[in-house]
DNA sequence: TTATTTATTTTGATTACTCAAAGTACATGG
DNA sequence: CCATGTACTTTGAGTAATCAAAATAAATAA
């Protein structure tokens, strides 16, 4: 069995390594994701291509094999598993679910995470959208696109929202910018770099491209004229 | 904070201290307890004791000061809430509980923890029967004396169970032995050292006193004529 | 091309926990 | 009062994970 220690650096491999088909991840950035210095990364690293879950590339980074690639869906699952539970079930504030599943992934039996699985119905995503592995390890995305891309008077519903940090999300419930509410696009100010975005029944909020960008919608009829070449698979979070 | 292990040391030291009022734990039953070689055990508990959790007297044993005891007192409670929480809310088997709640007790937050005892309604004891800690740290205990201290003819409620190991909660489970059960002390059989006992609505089980004495029931009414000195404090289980 | 900056790797040390085995204290029983 | 066995402690060593700082490679600028 995989240390938490090893668990943790291969979700974030994982994660990391999802929209940028066959690049290898470079150590730096992984340290940083892990929250180490660059020096344990590369020694952790080491011992975990040792173990035949990663690919090391001297000077160049490090990407998960298809058995790492399963490991850490499962830890994925776990965790988002978890954000669920402690959200539907134990009332715990949206924000602050990310950081108690963060230890509680490591540690939960295949025997609990049956339970809380059927207990919440075979969910397809987490509070946040994201989409949670099944347990057999497969994992689909939908194709969406966000609030950034859409012209005045577009009307969708945010599906997901990808940024876990508990400033931001504090931010969007209080807006009213959570998963499957309606939002309609008021103003769009290219100049600016600033939209206006109502929620159902709430008051407009006003967000930067790169604020607007974190919330995907659907559906994602309009585009905006620029655009041309669609970005294949959405940014990913734990 | 703690860490696991500590944690897991101070919660074995404060069942064994229990019931010997002042006297220390040796170094030899710690270390069983924990799962340790015993040079292990009085490694770490030098430790403990310099950092004021517990006082340690060579080759005599160890005792919690109160500081440990509290902290104790904190892993038994989320221990003991989570091991109801885990069979009432996600219907772990009972067998299970316990080896499941060893692990989670650690990293529970107080938030989580918080949020499943109001979910519970605060109950004051778990699944075995055993006592819950408050949050403040107050603990009580129930005068009880076991089954094996019945007549032939008397009746009672079992209130509690003294072993966590999964076959005899399997085995109790089975029986019809569990907190709540009445239960009909139909025979007694000081030669052959076994009684056989009666679950309402149940077939009839036979027990050695070993056995019987694990299970413990009120109201004591009716004393067996031998006994003199009632046991001050039974016997705690985590 | 050579020099400088930046990213990465290596090295040496540290912390927490553990065990096996050697050494020490002590109760006990002759 | 010595001899011995048992419980306990000490010692030496190992594993997992980490950091700071020195060494190296690669990319970039001059
Ligand atoms: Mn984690
Ligand atoms: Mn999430
Ligand atoms: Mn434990
Ligand atoms: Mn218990």
């Amino acid at each position: 069995m995989a240390s938490r220690t090893i668990e943790n650096y291969l979700k974030q491999l994982w994660l990391e390594q999802q929209d940028t088909r066959g690049k290898y991840v470079p150590m730096g950035k992984l340290a940083a994701l892990v929250g180490v210095t660059a020096g344990t990364a590369t020694t952790m690293v080491k011992a975990i291509a040792d173990s035949g879950l990663a690919k090391y590339a001297p000077r160049a980074g490090v990407r998960l094999t298809k058995a790492g690639e399963q490991l850490a869906l499962h830890v994925l699952r776990r965790h988002r598993l978890l954000e669920l539970f402690l959200v539907e079930v134990l009332g715990i504030d949206w924000s602050d679910a990310h950081g108690e599943a963060e230890e509680l992934e490591h540690v939960i039996s295949e025997t609990v995470l049956a339970r809380i699985d059927s207990l919440l119905g075979h969910p397809s995503v987490d509070p946040h959208g994201d989409p949670i592995p099944s347990s057999a390890g497969k994992f689909e995305t939908l194709e969406l696109c966000s609030l950034a891309e859409l012209n005045t008077g577009n009307a969708t519903v945010i599906e997901r929202i990808v940024d876990q940090s508990s400033e931001f999300l504090r931010f969007a419930q209080s807006s009213g910018l959570v998963p499957r509410a309606q939002v309609v696009i008021e103003h769009t100010n290219p100049q600016a770099g600033a939209i206006s975005a109502r929620p159902a029944g709430k008051e407009p909020v006003m967000l930067s491209m790169v604020a607007a960008a974190k919330f995907l919608v659907r559906p994602c009829n309009a585009r905006r004229g620029k655009r041309r070449n669609r970005r294949p698979v959405p940014p990913v979070s734990p």
